[in-house]
Parts: C-alpha cells; structure tokens; sequence
RNA sequence: GGUUCCUUGGCCGAGUGGUUAGGCACCGGUCUGCAAAACCGUUUACAGCAGUUCGAUUCUGCUAGGAACCUCCA
C-alpha cells in the first residue's frame, strides 16, 4: 500500500475530504451505468473514463477494488416520471424486439465502445432484471420501516413521512418543505399521496410486456430501487464511494439515499462523487437540440457536426485534459488540438522505447515529475495537471532524442517507469493503432511493418546517391497509401496515418 | 421562478492573496536536398463595477452573460 493522502470531493459535503476507506486494503465503488435502449453517446463517456481512471489509481495505490457498475435493463421510464413508458419496452415494441434482444444489443455496442475507449471492465456489472427478487426484499423491508405504502398493487416511497424524520433532498441540496406545503391537494386520479412520492413497485398495465409477480401486483421495479439493492449486495450495507454523473443527484441519488436510510436506518455511502456534463458548442447535447452524437458517429465522422472523425484515445484524452468537476465543451478546434496533443506525447512514448544512454550519471530530476503527477492525481484527481507533468517529461525525452541534452540509463529507465505507470496503466492512454491492428485480429501486422522499413531503406539509399526523384517518389507513395514518414538524424520513423 | 455552479490570453484548459500551468494555433530562430518532426525563444489573460487588503485573477457584494437539475409551458 503506497502511502498517499487522496483527497476526494464529496458531494454530500461540498468539500474536499481525505480518502480513508471502510477497510484499510480494500475499496467498494458502485457507479450508476447506462441504460441500454440505445447507443451509447458522447455523456456516457464521461462518467466511464472519470470512474475508470478512479478504479485505475486506487488499484495502483494497491487497493484491493470492488468496482460495480449496473446496466439499466428495467424500470427506467421516460421523463423519469411515474408514468412514462418504459425506455426498454418501448424501443422493444417499435423494434419488433424482445426487451432482451434490445438490452444484449445495446449492451455489446456499449462494451465495444468502452473497450475502444480503453476503459476497463468493471469487477461486477449487474443487471436491474437480475435482482427482481432481491429488490422486492428490499422494498419489503422499507414497507416495515414504515416509510413506504402500498396503492392499487404499486408501492410508494413516502416522501414526505422520510423529510420529516431525515431530510430529503441534501444531495442536490433541494429544500422541498415548501413543495410538499404547497402541493397538498392532488387531481384525485394519481395513485400517491403526495405528488413528490416515488415508486418502488409499479403494477404493470395489461399492455405492459415487462413484469414479475410480486406480493403487491404482477409488475416491475421503479428505476432507483435498483441501484440501492445491487449495491447493497455486492457492496455491503455501508460501502465507500458512489459515483454518478451530475445529473442524477436529483432525483436519482437523493432517492437511493432514502431508500437505503429507510432501509437500513443510516447512509450507505461515504463518498459521493460526480462527474459534470459534457456540453457540444456550448450547449447540452440533447435529441431535440440536433446535436446528438452517439460514439460511432464520433469515431467515424459521420455527423454534421463534426468536421472530421476522432479516434476514441483523442476523446479519451480531450476528456481527460478537463477536470472530471468541470464541464467539458465539444468542439471541432478544441478536438483538433487534442489530438494533436495526444499524437505528441504518444511520439514522445515511442521514442523513449529507443533511447540510448549518453551519461553515466542521472541527469534529470525524473522524481521531482512523478511527484508532481502524484500529488495532482491525490489532489481529487487532478488529471489536467498530471497530463501537463508527462508533458515536461515529453519535453526530456524530444532532448534527449535530439542529442540536446545527455541521459543517464537510470534517467531513461525512470522515464519509463513514469510513463508507464502515469500515461498506459492510469490515465490508460495507449495508442489507438495497437487496438485497431489487434481488432483486425491478425496479430501478424510485424512483417507489413518490416515492408515499409524496407521501402524506406531503398529512399535512404537513393538519398545517399541524391537521386531525390526516386526518394520523393517512394515518400509522396507511402503517403498516398497512408503512411507519415519523417526523415531522422540518423535515419526514418513513420507512423500510420490517422 | 427554485437549487447548484461557471465566466482565464486566438482556441481548449489548470491554478494561486504577491513568484512558469500544460496543450493547440501564431511569429522568430536552429536543423534539413525539400518536407515533416523535434528543439530554443517571443507575444496574447484572468467578464464588468465597487469593496476588504500593503497588494486580488485568487476573498466579499453588485451587474452582465452562460450551464446543469427541478418547476412551468408545450
């Protein structure tokens, strides 16, 4: 276990905290997933490359984690009203499609995503319609605790009865003593007593095509339950952090906060933390607003918006480059700058593969950049910072490539150390085109790559004889084809174009 | 209307009560058959107004603009 002082901002709070953990090796994390009726879009990469960096440090300060991320194959309604239609079952009704062939096929387009996008598997990836069982238990429960009522075989979660003896709302910070004042009367047709109530356990309509048997109705679970009972499972009764983009404080969290203190008598997660949105031009991306974008369209191009495609490491990267707090706003020249800033720090990893040593004695203060990453990652995952310390580090290394400075085999040696630890295994930054050539699945790219290392011996040796016909020729060919060649010191490299 | 939050140089984006963020772009230079890359150097800041302070981009208040969630409307 290093000995770091990670400080995390909760949201509950509203400040900063020292991370400590339940258990002194071992870290629960729990991370609202998608709910899959859909392609997975450019606001579900935030939560999934923040928590995913989260997962990936606190695994390389040696915690034992427990990452569990839910899919949302149930009970998720639209306008997260209470009676909206199903989001799964509509889609399944205007595909023609089982619920399940719907959740299995936007549930292996998002795997595929996140895998492009390098995120890691989490430790445990529930599904709401694995655990009917075990949230009717639980719903049992909050019905003892008194917190709860039972109307036309659809169960409530007394909102007003849990404010006064805890306090709804503190998450988003919403003070709703007044709505529950002013709203008292209701149209006589709602099935609640009050109309901030939330469901636990909806009967199903005849139409319905998604529903369990339970002892209240043949029906299904409401869309907070879920994450409140998968929780609990795999994590425990009280587990350490939560996390979730902003837009599901209210009322998503704040209602798993209810449930669970209902359910259990106190809170259930220590550190509440979430992520900020992502705006395009400056606005929320939204269907009606036309600037959707779902992930594919990203890594192909193929939108209106977009003036050329990006790889998913440049969206990983842009990302990453923002504070995970902050919103993050998509634009074509801000995209374009990032991966430019990506292709540089990947060139700079590439050469420092190949360094030689010039020195017999360390030349470079390499600690003094791995303590500066550190303490912005420690720093409520300060990643913009950390990114800018592997900058200075590009900075050595393009030096030292360049014969303007000297290194040591210890300078080299901690260079890589610092690389690899800071850039591949915890900001996961890794070069699209090992994926790409591993998805194509030959794994035998070595002799094509030994190809145009031959072609660029030949140019080397028309440029000793200054024939620069045949040297341009093979260059301005290779680059047709897709290949950038740079001419060297002593030699070439190239790269594959974008 | 309610709650929360934001406004940094051409663009993105950190941070701080007085001292370099970083990246992209631009300009000048080194290198080069040419190109690209790389390296070196330079320039452009902290929305506006007022206050606290020896001193504020960094704290307080107000104004303007923007965002998210809720509400309302549809």
């Amino acid at each position: 276990m290093k000995d770091h002082n990670l400080v995390i901002y909760n949201t509950l709070s509203r400040t900063k905290e020292l991370f400590r953990p339940m258990h002194e090796d071992r870290v629960g994390m729990y991370v609202c997933g998608p709910t899959v009726y859909g392609d997975a879009h450019l606001g579900h990469t935030r939560p999934a490359i923040t928590f995913d960096v989260l997962f990936r440090y606190l695994t390389h300060l040696g915690y034992k984690v427990r990452y569990v991320r839910n899919i949302t194959d149930v009970g998720h309604l639209e306008h997260d009203s209470d009676d909206g239609e199903d989001k799964i079952a509509k889609k399944a009704r205007l595909e023609q499609l089982e619920p399940m062939e719907v959740v299995q096929y936007y549930l292996n387009r998002y795997h595929h995503s996140m895998e492009a996008l390098n995120v890691l598997p989490p430790s445990i990836e529930p599904h709401a319609s694995g655990h009917i069982i075990e949230q009717i238990e639980y719903i049992k429960r909050i019905l003892d605790s008194g917190y709860a009522y039972i109307s036309d075989g659809s169960v409530y979660f007394d909102v007003p009865k849990f404010n006064k003896d805890y306090g709804y709302g503190r998450l988003s910070g919403r003070n709703i003593d007044e709505l529950l004042a002013t709203t008292r009367e209701l149209d006589g047709q709602s099935e609640k007593r009050n109309p901030a109530d939330f469901a636990l356990w909806k009967k199903a309509a005849p139409e319905h095509i998604m529903h369990w048997p339970s002892p209240w109705s043949e029906g299904f679970p409401g869309w907070h339950l879920e994450c409140s009972t998968m929780s609990e499972k795999y994590l425990g009764e009280q587990f350490d952090i939560h996390g979730g983009g902003m837009d599901l404080k209210f009322p998503h969290h704040d209602c798993e906060i209810a449930q669970s203190v209902a359910h259990n008598g106190r809170p259930t997660v220590r550190y509440w933390m979430h992520n900020n949105m992502i705006t395009i031009n400056g606005k929320k991306m939204g269907k009606s607003l036309g600037n959707f974008i779902t992930l594919d369209e990203f890594f192909s191009g193929s939108h209106p918006l977009l003036e050329q495609a990006y790889t998913p490491m440049t969206i990983r990267f842009f990302i990453l480059q923002a504070h995970y707090r902050g919103t993050v706003d998509f634009s074509n020249e801000a995209l374009q700058g990032a991966e430019k800033a990506l292709h540089r720090m990947l060139d700079a990893y590439r050469r420092l593969q190949d360094l030689k040593p010039t020195a017999d004695a360390p030349v470079h203060d390499i600690a003094a950049i791995e303590r500066q990453a550190y303490e912005a990652l420690d720093d409520d995952l300060n990643t913009p910072v950390a990114i800018a310390a592997l900058f200075e580090a590009c900075r050595i290394v393009n030096l030292i490539n360049d014969g303007k400075a000297q290194a040591s085999q210890q300078d080299i040696d901690a260079l890589k150390a610092l690389f690899d630890t800071f850039m591949v295994d915890i900001l996961g930054i890794v070069p699209d085109i090992a994926k790409d050539t591993a998805a194509g699945g030959s794994g035998s790219v070595k002799p094509f790559e030994d190809a145009v290392d031959l072609l660029l011996e030949v140019r080397a040796g028309a440029k000793r004889n200054k024939d620069w016909a045949t040297s341009d020729l093979i260059r301005n060919r290779l680059s047709e084809i897709g290949f950038d060649v740079k001419d060297t010191k002593d030699g070439w490299e190239w790269s594959l174009k974008k």
